[in-house]
DNA sequence: GGAGAATTACGCAAACCTTAGTAGAAAGGA
DNA sequence: TCCTTTCTACTAAGGTTTGCGTAATTCTCC
């Protein structure tokens, strides 16, 4: 049951994840659809979390828009409502303009430094820069 | 002056800055020295923010171990301890780790899906890749 | 229908982040 | 010297994040 209106809804949307948030989203978009408890056991082992403390965070990411529930049976069923890539070229949009000063090449150039990318990540990159670019122009 | 001693300050070592020291952060790799007034003025006019409030945050900023400061006259001039191309690589392999599964040919994708890229940051991007596929060969 | 188990709603607390005010020290000019 | 300006150290308010406990609700099975 949600108690905020629309407007305060919108006013409190942020649009990046917490650390904790980010972690428990990653586990909705592998898993699909998912409960407290599937994302709770999700999480394994080694990352101890009381079932109420997975349910907060589920609540609040429901309040903060980064999911949906329904009810099913007895329990919810969460889903996000924002794809992973999507997110993804949100983050890296954040990253590039605070960080790098809007320049992606210094970005890659970064990147391309201290990883160890395979030839075969290097071909299928220049493969989509080249489409892009194909593309592009038509 | 400092209270804490070597193990308390190791202990509370954090690895990433907040937005606001990022923020700070940048502006000091930018003047390389300066002042709590040179940070300050250069934040610009509509970034209002108390001098105290600057302070307070590069006080911070050298809790944490980023800067350092050294006497001079009256105020204390602060230096970067850690340059922006390390934190960018640090920042990079984090997002890498996090939302990219470690797989960084995925970020470069989602970075080239970007349309707001224009033709010339592509063409840089592919020059970068070229020469690190040409140098790898060899 | 009632007992027991799972689940949800709510709220609290500790830690941290952002911002700024206050008090006092330091410096320098009239 | 004394007044003014500038700077530093400290403190605190208000918000957010993370984690969990408690109480109430819901479901199931007998």
């Amino acid at each position: 049951m949600q108690y905020w209106t629309e407007a305060e809804m919108s006013q409190k949307k942020t649009k990046f994840l917490t650390e904790v948030e980010l972690e428990f989203m990653s586990k909705l978009w592998e898993l699909g659809e998912a409960t407290v408890r599937d994302v709770q056991d999700a999480l394994g082992p080694t990352r101890k979390l009381a079932y109420t403390s997975a349910a907060t965070i589920l609540r609040i990411l429901e309040q903060k828009g980064f999911v949906t529930s329904t009810k099913q049976g007895k329990s919810f069923f969460y889903t996000t409502t924002l794809s992973k890539d999507t997110y993804q070229s949100r983050s890296l949009r954040n990253l590039s303009e605070k960080l790098f000063d809007n320049a992606p090449a210094t970005l890659v150039a970064r990147l391309v430094d201290d990883n160890d990318l395979s030839e075969e990540a290097l071909d299928e990159i220049r493969a989509l820069i080249d489409k892009r670019l194909r593309d592009d122009k038509r």
